[in-house]
DNA sequence: TATTATAAATGGTCATACCAATATACCATA
DNA sequence: TATGGTATATTGGTATGACCATTTATAATA
């Protein structure tokens, strides 16, 4: 570890439209505007928020890109049904579903990851395999940061190794909020020791190439994980501090 | 079919951001700008495009909201590598892809898809299954497009009832790109009957709530879909008019 | 009453100016 | 030489004000 890695923290650098972005996301997911119902006009928002319309018009794009909101010429914005929020964005979720995203992150993980592994073990090239191999230990030593960085790179690695770009993008969608997922099973006494095992177990049967091998390796892993962070939770009921 | 259905096409009716986004994102796929490279700066491109730089913003930050641009006050704006692009958003994949995407989305339907039905065995509700049964058949007399919207909305519905809204959100993103693979597959001879057939078969499995009845109805399903698809390449390669 | 013309409301675009962060070249100091 | 500061240019971020395009509401008219 070098000296200074962790002593100064970036500053919160967030521009203008981010934050008018993130109010507006908050006041809607809050319910002050339900499906269907007009937002202000562009204008009287730049007055509420002591901002440029300019800013304000960029937060909406964005809304709108994310399937949040329907803007119309001459009509206004208004706000669409959940159903059609159409993102995986990690702000959104988690403004949605709070700690309960975890569960259903996981479920997610416990279909496609297993599948993930059996189509690398078929298809993963002996340069992919090598640059797999480096991240496939959990070294003792290191921080949980550290272990959270190299377990997201070993589970997005094999999902490049499918060689099927949309399998990745769905994995890699999903990665930054399992991030405190990670944190959270990897803070339990003795998941390390489970997943080092699991992963040793999994990269094997992707080098000899057997995929039915990995999928039962990589299945095993998602029930160990979803039982830690069960157990994370379980732990931390009793002493939320 | 109404008498005007056809006869007007739609008017250019894509506001100018929208129309500069999609030029962007073609030259980058192009490669005419690479991983790393940095775009003209904003000023620059809105006298090429002969717009104003509101609308190359306005495109330039629809563009870094989807992963593919890194936006930088003072530095500019950089293309990002493909690993990044973080979106599902069917112009974006289907430039990068073209008609292979097709596969790769079959590829993913095939993995979630029968796991999907199982959870909706589990936890479907009886409205829902209501619902679902209005779907279930795909009448004879109905066109293309009709077996198309059925086909949709059978499969969503399906997403839907597993009760977990992030497996829901990863069906919806790619089902806008199915539309066009099931107008494919619905146009092969005999699919038809084979879809109708299984369409019935996962949903008595749903409705007697057996998941893996269910699960395995589905995963036939796809691989029923996915032989149609390969069916139609087959027949669109002999005859390609 | 129904239709049509008019006005108001609202998002879309433009032009210009200025602010804020970054990069670059240059310079001063140790 | 190497380090760090300073001035300057570049470039994205924000603010105003104006006008255009589309939709909705209102009033006038047949």
């Amino acid at each position: 570890m070098s000296p200074n890695e962790i002593l100064f923290r970036a500053v919160q650098n967030q521009k203008l439209f981010g934050q008018i972005n993130r109010q507006l996301l908050k006041t809607i997911v809050a319910g002050r505007y339900k499906a269907g119902d007009l937002l202000p006009p562009e204008r009287d928002l730049a007055d509420m928020f002591g901002v440029s319309r300019v800013v304000v018009r960029e937060a909406l794009g964005s809304l709108r890109d994310k399937g949040i909101v329907s803007i119309k010429q001459g009509r206004g914005t208004t706000v669409n049904p959940i159903d059609e929020w159409n993102t995986l964005d990690p702000e959104v979720l988690m403004l949605l579903y709070g700690d309960e995203l975890y569960e259903k992150l996981i479920q997610l993980r416990g279909i496609i990851e297993p599948e993930f592994a059996a189509l690398a073990a078929e298809n993963i090239t002996p340069e992919e395999l090598e640059k797999l191999r480096k991240v496939s230990d959990l070294p003792e030593s290191d921080t949980v940061e550290q272990h959270v960085e190299r377990d997201t790179m070993y589970h997005l690695l094999i999902a490049k190794a499918t060689h099927n770009p949309v399998l990745l993008i769905v994995l890699s969608s999903i990665s930054e909020m399992l991030r405190e997922s990670r944190r959270r099973t990897f803070a339990v006494h003795g998941e390390l020791a489970k997943a080092r095992y699991w992963h040793k177990t999994i990269f094997e049967a992707i080098e000899a190439h057997i995929p039915q091998a990995a999928r039962e390796a990589m299945s095993a892993h998602m029930q160990q994980v979803q039982n830690g962070l069960e157990r994370f939770n379980r732990l931390n009921q009793e002493d939320p501090n």
